[in-house]
DNA sequence: GTCTATACAGCGATAGAC
DNA sequence: GTCTATCGCTGTATAGAC
């Protein structure tokens, strides 16, 4: 299912986990020397554009996994409870449960780093409800109602994130995914 | 309603506005002498901590507001319905209809700045929901049911900030928030 | 490709005059 | 209380040898 990964994309996703904890600004370029094993000179031939050009490889990873695991699933999988099913073990797998943070909302989450970013973010979340949304549809609702399910949804899991993450309670996000999913399984018709 | 703003109050929200953008650590002190006026002198006069004391003096403002313009509403104001639309309205306002960012959320989702506020971010969250959650307890309401529609509510207003922020389209939060307000007044007794 | 050395601006914080 | 000056350090980024 997932294929080994490639040493540059083992950097990165290194990268990734830094950012998660001390955000972009608050990563400093020794502790990536120090936690990937890379010196300056490996990193800039690797990233020419710097600690920006590191971020845009980052979010581009975690929006190829999302794309993979996610909205691959949703756009293509037969049946709407499989796809419902499998996008939120997904989620569970890639956020650990609620204890990893989402770099995508985490970055839209400071004006001055969402604007660096702001491509990849907004086309990110865009075509997670997109593809939710016309999963939705196809199950025969009604389109205004399947765009706000699928808005509601992404959101659940976004808030879900921050809310469990500040409250120090892991077991909460699995909860709440319960609820979230419970929720769209019960939109779909008989 | 709002009484005016003393001039340190004032110097503690410019400050807020700076960590809403640039993030807790990509805010400088010369970011903050530029944006309140005061010398290095006179912020380490009020600020005898530095840069994590100011931060905690705006996580501490920020909780007093919602404390006189949420949680006191919920806990006092007597009719459900209004204290249901007093919360949603504060909320709207507070967080400029989408377009300002939470600190505490934002706080919460880089781990190494969350650490550091921990107990100010958690306690913030847990009054909020269980303000909610005895609101709803109070109109009869089951208790298990009382507290997950609190938390999803919660939730969903730190998500919808996310969304609506990542896809830099603010009237998405005024409708999610809608939909928030219509769950919540749909779940009441009759 | 990876290393060492280095540029130089900016960081948070402090000292001491006034 | 507020100012100016300055501390020691770290930041990102670059240069050039190998």
């Amino acid at each position: 299912m997932t294929s080994p990964l490639s040493d540059h994309e083992e950097t990165v996703t290194r990268i990734g986990e830094l950012f998660r904890v001390h955000g972009y600004s608050g990563t400093s370029l020794s502790q990536i020397t120090e936690a990937t094993g890379k010196g300056k000179g490996s990193l800039y031939h690797f990233f020419p554009g710097g600690k920006h050009d590191m971020a845009e490889q980052v979010l581009a990873q975690v929006d190829a996994w999302f794309s993979q695991h996610v909205f691959d699933v949703l756009n293509h999988a037969a049946p709407p409870r499989d796809a419902i099913r499998r996008m939120f073990a997904a989620v569970n797998e890639y956020y650990r449960a609620g204890r990893r943070v989402c770099l995508m909302g985490s970055f839209a989450q400071e004006s001055a780093t969402r604007e660096q970013f702001a491509r990849r973010i907004n086309v990110f979340f865009r075509r997670w409800i997109i593809a939710l949304r016309d999963m939705l549809r196809r199950t025969g609702i009604e389109g205004g109602r399947a765009t706000y399910l699928a808005e509601d949804t992404v959101a659940a899991i976004q808030g879900a994130l921050v809310v469990s993450q500040a409250l120090e309670t892991p077991r909460l996000f699995g909860r709440m995914m319960e609820r979230a999913a419970a929720t769209l399984l019960d939109a779909l018709p008989d």
